[in-house]
RNA sequence: GGGGCUGUAGCUCAGCCGGAUAGAGCGACGGUUUCCUAAACCGUAGGUCGUGGGUUCGAGUCCCGCCAGCCCCGCCA
C-alpha cells in the first residue's frame, strides 16, 4: 500500500497549497514544505490513514484547527484523481482529517498482488535497472557482518542473536534486491590464538601438526587452561605475545597449527549454520592482516595518531575517561602488536574501499551485542576521521541485549557453564517432538517417523529463532523454551498454525491456483468485515519491509507477521471458504492464498521454513 | 568517577516522524466444536507508562535533573 499512501501524500500537500497559498509559499521559501503529515490510521474506525498536519498550522495561521482541516478537505474534494482513490475525508477530534481508501482500489491491489511472487514489494535492483536510472549501474553491496563465532570455541547461546538477528537482516536486504555480502568475522587472529598455541606445544603438540588429533571438546578445555594461564603467568603472557607476533609474521610452524585448529573449528561451525539454514562466508580477523600496517599508516599520515606511553593510538572527540582525559582507540601496542581496534578498522577500510583492493560497500551492518556499543562507537568515529566512510556510506552497529534464563540472569546450564547452542537446538527440537507425540496420542492421530521428525525440527528451530527475532533486539532477552513453544499467543507455532489452516482448506479441495487467481469474470469481491480487514492487513507488507530496511529491527516484521495471523484466524472461524456460495468462494479464496503466500514470505525472511501439516 | 542501554498490566513484551480513550500475548476468570485442523475463536478483570521538572495545540515518545537495574571504560574480543 506505500504507492497509495504516496499518492495520497501527493495529493494533500497539493490541497494544502491550493487551500493556504500564501503559508505553503513561505513554507518553501524557508526550505520545506507544508507536511500533511500523513500516517496510517491508529484504530480501525478512522479509515486507512490520518492527516494531521491541520493541527500545527492552527498557530502561524491563526484559525482553529477544524477549520483548516475543512478548508484542506475543500481541495480534495474538487480532486477528482483523489477522489478515485479515497472514499469523502472525514473531520474528527481537534482536526484529524481521516481517510478511507475506495473498496475497489483495495480489491485492486490484493488482485494485482495475487500475480506478482514479491507480493508489492518493489525491488531495488529493478529499480538501478530501470532506464531512468544510470544504465545497468551496479548496484553497491550492502555488508551485514554477524555471527562471528571465535577458533577453538564452540558456539554458544552467546552467538544465537548475532547469527539468527543478522541473518534475518541480510535476507531481508537480499529479497529487496540489495546485494549482500554475509561475513563471519570468525575471532582467528589475535591474543587468544597466540596462548592457546602456546599451551599446546607444551601439553598437546600432536594437536598442532595432525588434523582432528584432539577433538574439539577437548581444544575448548585446552583454550580455558591457556586463558587461566595468561591470567596469572606473565612467563606465559610473554611468549604468547611473541607467538601472536610470529603467527602474524607468517612463521611456517605457527601457521600449520594454525590452519588445523581453523579446519577444524570451521567444520563443527558449519553443522550449526547447515541446521539452521545460514549461509555465510567466512572472512576472519586474519583476512585484514595485510592490512593492518596501512592502517597505521594512513592515521599517521592523516595526523590522527598519537604515541601514548609506547601504544600508538587515535584519541577520541566527546569521550573522556576517568580523568577527564579524551579515550584513545589503541592501534598498535607497546609490543608492536595489533589488536581487534585494528583490525576493525582495518575491515571497515577494506569494506568500504574500491575493488579490487575492497568491497565498494555503501553499507556496513555488524550485529554484535550492545556491550560493544562503546567500541563500535570508537572505531567508527576513528574510521570518519580517518576519510575512510565515502559519502552517503552507512556504517551501522545493530546492538543487541544477553540472553538470560527465566532467573533473570546470564542463561547457564545447571552446572553453571556456558550454553552450548547445539545442545540449546537440541533441546528445542527435543521439546517440540514430545509435544507433537503428545498432542497425536491425545487426538488418536497416527503419524509417520519421517512426518514427526519433519515437524518436531521445523518447530523447534523455529521457535528458537521466532522467539528471538520477535523481541525489539536492544532489549535482554528471557530465553524460555516454554514460552517459545506455546502453542499459542506470539510464537512460531502459532503462526505455522495459520499457514497449516491454509494448505488445510487446499486438500480439502480449494483450488489456491485458477479460481484463488481472481480472475474470474467477477473478478474479487469482498462483503464481510473481517475479509475487508484481511485485506488491509495483507496490504501493510510493503511498508513494513520497507520499514525493517532502515531500522533494521526484525521484530516489526514478527508483530506484523502475528498480526496477519490474528486477523486471518479471525476470518477463518467467522467466515466460511469452502462452504461459502460460488460468488465468495473464489474471493476468498484468494484470499488464503495471499495470506499463505505473505506468511511463507514473511517467515521465510526470518529464516523460517513453513509446514503443510503439523 | 565517566559513558551506553533499560525501566509500560501479576509475568514476558509492543508502541513507527510527538497525535484521538496506552496495546498484545501469557497467566486468571467466563463462554464457543452437527461446519475448512479447537495448536483456534469470543468475552471479563487488570495501568501513577520509574520519578520530578521543562518544551507545545498535544508527551509513554523530545530536553534536563533524580532513582533503580544491566553493560562498557589503554594495550582481551
Amino acid at each position: 500500500m506505500l504507492r497509495l499512501a504516496q499518492a495520497l501524500d501527493a495529493h494533500l500537500r497539493a490541497a494544502m497549497e491550493r487551500a493556504f497559498p500564501e503559508a505553503a509559499a513561505e513554507a518553501s521559501a524557508a526550505g520545506r514544505a507544508l507536511d500533511p503529515q500523513l500516517a496510517p490510521a491508529s484504530k480501525p474506525e478512522f479509515g486507512d490513514f490520518q492527516a494531521n498536519g491541520a493541527l500545527p498550522l492552527a498557530k502561524p495561521l491563526g484559525q482553529p484547527p477544524r477549520a483548516i482541516a475543512t478548508a484542506i478537505v475543500e481541495q480534495l474534494a474538487a480532486d477528482p484523481a483523489f477522489a478515485e482513490l479515497c472514499e469523502p475525508p472525514q473531520i474528527a477530534g481537534p482536526g484529524f482529517i481521516n481517510l478511507t481508501l475506495r473498496p475497489e482500489r483495495l480489491a485492486a491491489e490484493v488482485q494485482a498482488r495475487l500475480g506478482d511472487p514479491r507480493l508489492g514489494v518493489p525491488s531495488v535492483a529493478v529499480e538501478a535497472a530501470a532506464p531512468s536510472g544510470a544504465a545497468g549501474a551496479a548496484l553497491a553491496p550492502v555488508i551485514v557482518d554477524f555471527s562471528s563465532p571465535n577458533i577453538a570455541k564452540e558456539m554458544h547461546v552467546g552467538h544465537l542473536r548475532s547469527t539468527i538477528i543478522g541473518d534475518s537482516l541480510a535476507r531481508l536486504l537480499e529479497f529487496r534486491g540489495h546485494p549482500v555480502l554475509r561475513l563471519n568475522h570468525v575471532g582467528d587472529w589475535g591474543t587468544q590464538f597466540g596462548m592457546l598455541i602456546t599451551h599446546l606445544k607444551q601439553v598437546a603438540p600432536e594437536a598442532l601438526t595432525t588434523a582432528d588429533a584432539v577433538d574439539l571438546g577437548d581444544l575448548v578445555a585446552f583454550y580455558r587452561q591457556a586463558k587461566a594461564r595468561f591470567d596469572e603467568d606473565e612467563v606465559f603472557q610473554v611468549t604468547s605475545r611473541e607467538e601472536v607476533v610470529k603467527l602474524q609474521g607468517g612463521d611456517p610452524v605457527s601457521r600449520k597449527a594454525w590452519q588445523l585448529l581453523c579446519d577444524q573449528s570451521r567444520r563443527e561451525f558449519q553443522k550449526i549454520y547447515d541446521w539452521l539454514d545460514i549461509r555465510l562466508n567466512e572472512r576472519g580477523e586474519s583476512f585484514y592482516n595485510p592490512y593492518l600496517e596501512g592502517v597505521v599508516t594512513d592515521l599517521d599520515t592523516s595526523g590522527l595518531l598519537v604515541t601514548d606511553d609506547g601504544a600508538r593510538c587515535v584519541f577520541l572527540e566527546g569521550v573522556s575517561g576517568k580523568d577527564g582525559k579524551p579515550l584513545p582507540v589503541i592501534v598498535q601496542k607497546s609490543d608492536g602488536g595489533f589488536n581487534y581496534a585494528t583490525t576493525d578498522l582495518a575491515a571497515i577500510r577494506y569494506r568500504f574501499g574500491a575493488a579490487p583492493e575492497g568491497d565498494g560497500a555503501r553499507r556496513v551492518i555488524y550485529v554484535t551485542d550492545a556491550g560493544q556499543a562503546n567500541h563500535f562507537a570508537g572505531v567508527f568515529q576513528v574510521a570518519r576521521r580517518a576519510g575512510w566512510i565515502p559519502e552517503g556510506g552507512r556504517l551501522e552497529h545493530v546492538p543487541f541485549g544477553l540472553v538470560q534464563g527465566e532467573d533473570g540472569k546470564k542463561l547457564k546450564t545447571r552446572a553453571g557453564d556456558t550454553v552450548r547452542l547445539r545442545d540449546l537446538l537440541d533441546e528445542a527440537v527435543e521439546r517440540a517432538e514430545a509435544d507433537l507425540r503428545r498432542r497425536l496420542a491425545e487426538e488418536e492421530r497416527s503419524e509417520d517417523e519421517a512426518f514427526i521428525q519433519h515437524v518436531a525440527t521445523t518447530v523447534g528451530l523455529a521457535a528458537v529463532k521466532y522467539a528471538d527475532l520477535s523481541q525489539n533486539r536492544i532489549t535482554n532477552y528471557q530465553f524460555s523454551f516454554d514460552r517459545m513453544l506455546a502453542l499459542q499467543g506470539n510464537t512460531a507455532p502459532y503462526l505455522l498454525y495459520a499457514v497449516v489452516r491454509i494448505a488445510g482448506i487446499a486438500r480439502k479441495g480449494g483450488d489456491l491456483g485458477a479460481e484463488a487467481s481472481g480472475a474470474g469474470p467477477e473478478g474479487l469481491h469482498f462483503t464481510e468485515p473481517q475479509e475487508w480487514t484481511l485485506v488491509r492487513e495483507l496490504l501493510k507488507l510493503d511498508a513494513v519491509i520497507a520499514e525493517v530496511e532502515e531500522e533494521l529491527l526484525p521484530n516489526r516484521l514478527c508483530t506484523y507477521l502475528f498480526e496477519l495471523s490474528q486477523v486471518f484466524n479471525r476470518f477463518y472461524d467467522q467466515v466460511p471458504v469452502l462452504k461459502a456460495e460460488q460468488s465468495a468462494r473464489s474471493s476468498r479464496l484468494a484470499l488464503c492464498r495471499l495470506t499463505a503466500d505473505t506468511l511463507r514470505l514473511g517467515l521465510g525472511l526470518l529464516g523460517i521454513p513453513t509446514l503443510e501439516r503439523m
